[in-house]
DNA sequence: ACTATTTCCTGGATGC
DNA sequence: TGCATCCAGGAAATAG
């Protein structure tokens, strides 16, 4: 489900009530989500201070007093809200955490393909550099090494961290580039528009809190609002925004992929 | 080392 | 109404 903006959002409406905040229980958590596996994460968080919450791409990352991090991915379907101890548990609920100031944050997730990853002192490993700050020249050397689709590149926690099948679209229809070019026959002017567009889309999207296709709501349980401009991303048969032209769903990489093959040819 | 495909899981939409 | 099928915003694992 959430792509960077959307974790963007549920950092942003997060940290007013984590941060700072001590772990006072964990009384609810679905062990299969944790990474790794058998890990003593229960003992490991327990009455510590919660001393950050930030966003590193998809990733919620949770900094200890300890200096120890944790995050929590939320897949597709994930929801990591703050409720009321007296609030209905939802069902699909994996990890319920009590703070000192009487509130609980919890993680749903029906599909499961979120998860709850223990880094301890560790870093992000190979993960990408985070498109807002990209430089269009790192850009084009990172999706000229490729042979690959330039949007199954672009999906590639690796190359870019953050992106995901919404706003991969989105980009490429804003910077005129079709998803099927192929990375290494990128020029500099085309990686120099994408690289604008990449960052105007993900700002407009944070501004709007996100995209709500079906499940996602931030950190209040509040939707976003960005599905709303979406110029390409499940509008196949509409008229392309730009030209008029018809927006074409084809399958690239397994992904569902729209474009406007008159604006992206 | 690369790239493409499969797989994990549930639920909602669609078609018969 | 019921049942089968397909599809979904991710990404690790596997196959070629």
């Amino acid at each position: 489900m959430p792509e960077l903006p959307e974790v963007e959002t549920v950092v942003r409406t997060l940290l007013p009530h984590v941060k700072g905040r001590r772990v006072v229980a964990v009384v609810h958590l679905r062990s299969d989500m944790l990474r790794p596996a058998g890990f003593g994460f229960i003992d490991a968080i327990n009455g510590r201070l919660l001393a950050g919450v930030e966003r590193r791409a998809k990733r919620i990352v949770f900094t200890l007093d300890s200096g120890e991090r944790f995050y929590i991915h939320l897949g597709m379907t994930g929801r990591l809200t703050i409720e009321d101890p007296a609030a209905p548990v939802a069902t699909h609920t994996h990890l319920i955490i009590n703070l000192n100031h009487g509130r609980q944050l919890r993680l749903s997730d029906p599909r499961r393909f979120g998860e709850i990853v223990w880094m301890g002192t560790a870093d992000h490993g190979k993960l990408g550099p985070e498109p807002l700050t990209l430089r269009p020249d790192v850009l084009l050397a990172r999706l000229t090494q490729t042979k690959r689709a330039i949007k199954s590149a672009l999906l590639d926690q690796n190359m870019i961290a953050g992106i995901g099948n919404i706003y991969a679209d989105e980009a490429l229809h804003r910077a005129g580039v079709h998803p099927e070019r192929l990375g290494e026959t990128l020029t500099a002017a085309e990686a120099g528009r994408l690289n604008r567009a990449i960052k105007g889309v993900l700002r407009r999207a944070i501004r709007a809190g996100g995209s709500s296709i079906r499940d996602y709501v931030n950190a209040d349980g509040a939707r976003g609002g960005f599905q709303a401009s979406h110029r390409v991303y499940d509008r196949e048969g509409k008229p392309c925004r730009n030209c008029r032209g018809e927006i074409v769903r084809i399958t690239l990489g397994g992904r569902s992929t729209y474009f406007c093959p008159k604006c992206q040819g």
